[in-house]
DNA sequence: AACTTGTTTGTAACGATTTCAAATTTGGAG
DNA sequence: CTCCAAATTTGAAATCGTTACAAACAAGTT
């Protein structure tokens, strides 16, 4: 767990109160949250948050490359912590978005039909492993 | 080319003037289009043509599985006509979004960490070969 | 013709996001 | 420390894609 402030100077953005905290809900919630959820979630210890401050802060976040954006199936855009390239999978009946690891091999290919591949997106929807059990039993 | 009569017929839909159009648009025009811009191209011959109706018959034909929606990149759902499956590649310089061949091996695995996957979604990102000659020149 | 049903239309509402200008906070220079 | 310019935050309004809704329309049945 990097230290937030520091990594936010190396990156050239003034530490700002509601920056810290919002950076730091992406770094203890892995759950893909939009930018309404966290601010939510953020609302109670900043009841001054603007909406317009966490999407300010998160495209900052995401043009400095500290966070990802992602579009995965609905029409949101959900952040993640900027980690190892990985893909998604989405639980059609609990809803969960569940990470998990990149290990197919037409990744390392990177000219298809003559295009440039820069950038893979994955997403795979089913049933998660938890509602398979409870759906058994 | 299915006759589109006689496809929405098999489909128990009342083949209107407006989703003959709608639908043959889609047969003509491979290139994943909005339901905005399926609008824009048929408000010519049809003035009287309402936004409301193309999104209701796209609804109506993507329930029946006549049509595929698709949430590529942006926060917008483009349509396409069913075919085989099929990955999306969207060139970052034109915006072209090509249609490529669905052949990575880890498709055929439909169990991973223990999630039962019942569909993917492959989008890509990149430069397609026309704008790399471009650039190149 | 009067009813019934399905279809289309336009307007209003919606949720996610952006724009904007005003208010606030901040970090230096003096 | 004080003052000020620059950066940041805020809330309201605007925008964009989409949906809800109810009235208007079309077609078939009695
Ligand atoms: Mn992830
Ligand atoms: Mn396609
Ligand atoms: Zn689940
Ligand atoms: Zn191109």
């Amino acid at each position: 767990m990097k230290n937030i402030i520091e990594l936010l100077k190396e990156n050239n953005i003034a530490p700002s109160m509601q920056r810290v905290k919002i950076l730091e809900y992406l770094q203890n919630h892995k759950t893909h949250p939009t930018a309404y959820m966290i601010y939510q979630s953020l609302a109670d210890e900043m009841p001054t948050l603007s909406k317009t401050t966490v999407y300010n802060t998160l495209k900052t976040f995401v043009e400095k490359g500290i966070l990802v954006a992602l579009t995965l199936f609905e029409n949101e855009v959900r952040y993640e912590y900027n980690t190892e390239p990985h893909i998604h999978f989405k639980c059609t009946k609990c809803g969960k978005i569940y990470d998990l690891d990149k290990s197919f091999d037409y990744c390392t290919n990177d000219l298809i039909d003559g295009h440039k591949v820069l950038e893979h997106y994955v997403n795979l929807k089913g049933i998660c492993k938890n509602c398979l059990v409870k759906a058994g039993a």
